[in-house]
DNA sequence: AGAATTAAGTCAATATGACTGACGTAAATT
DNA sequence: AATTTACGTCAGTCATATTGACTTAATTCT
């Protein structure tokens, strides 16, 4: 294992296909758009995620806590069913998270109204207290990732945002946005 | 474990302190900035991401694969040392990965000219094909969610998603995405 | 020339968050 | 009465990450 050759490094050539031509606007055509937007993308979501996983360090928590709090908080009352739906995971993956955000007294379950087979979800006092810290370390981040850009800036991200999610989920998520409240009963 | 007790479900009721005021110019100042900014974030990050996860999948890759894929890619001639910085991950976590890579001929390893300890990383001619496949993607989403936005939208997205990393990084990243080749050497 | 540092890799153990597939129970619906 | 739904659970697996310690080889520092 240890007696691989190792080919001497070469100083990078451009390959053949990335030579430029001389016609900017040939070029424009295949590289018009942006690679370097997809690392600011990366770093820019590693930052905005890293805010809450620092404060949920602290309770032994994780990512995984983090999304079901938050769409708890902002679902009261969701059903198990509908928060695996946004969530796209499965009941298992679920199971184990919500379990430890219910023993730690973060999230509670109540029994339903009008379906006795239904646990939906709530926030205690001290989630709701702790989703809206997440959440205001998030919104500052976005407030100030909108500072010095031009009238509309938010609403142009806004945008730019909904379009990157797959067309046929848009419709769904606009919903769940807007609405304060569970989705079907 | 199974004659836990629940509550009954309550309608749900706003909580006192999310009680709107009825000066709208009161609320602005707490609730100013949008939650759904958060929400969309995060289904927007979850597609994008999810475009190369589909192809990685058919080679049993998955995102970290594509992670150093790409930043190997866009820095031919990187270091390890340098791949782990930008990453931020430890070496162990890289390790395995990165041998995969080579082992699947993606990636080649090159003694440094200089540093004879340096194991230089470069994509081979498939490593290079695949990482152009998985970037287009991410482009075509991109432009996508472009589409129909005012002139000068992407600059705003650009400046946006540069303000949403920790200004600390910032400068690092910037360097980083324009040079085409390595950092230092 | 010898000591210290750096680049890279490795071993071992662990954690987190996800997965599949199967099964069970209670409650609601048909 | 039969079927479906909501929820939970068991058992096993996988991918990606972690920490800490240690090794080897090569370079740099004094």
């Amino acid at each position: 294992m240890t007696d691989v050759n190792f080919k001497p490094a070469i100083s990078p050539v451009p390959r053949e296909e990335d030579v430029a031509s001389n016609d900017p606007a040939q070029n424009e055509a295949e590289d018009s758009l942006p690679y370097d937007l997809i690392e600011l993308l990366f770093f820019a979501y590693k930052d905005f995620t890293g805010d809450p996983d620092d404060v949920l360090a602290e309770f032994e928590f994780g990512r995984a806590h983090h999304r079901v709090l938050h769409f708890v908080e902002r679902n009261p009352g969701i059903m198990v069913t509908d928060l695996l739906g946004i969530l796209r995971i499965t009941k298992q993956s679920l199971g184990r998270v919500l379990k430890q955000l219910v023993d730690a007294g973060i999230i509670e379950q109540r029994e339903g109204l009008n379906d006795r087979r239904q646990r939906l979800l709530y926030t205690t006092e001290r989630g709701h207290t702790l989703a809206e810290e997440l959440a205001h370390l998030q919104q500052r981040r976005l407030e100030r990732a909108l500072i010095g850009l031009p009238d509309g800036s938010e609403e142009i991200v806004r945008q730019f945002l909904l379009q990157m999610i797959d067309p046929e989920a848009r419709a769904d998520i606009m919903r769940l946005i807007r609405s304060p409240f569970p989705l079907k009963d």
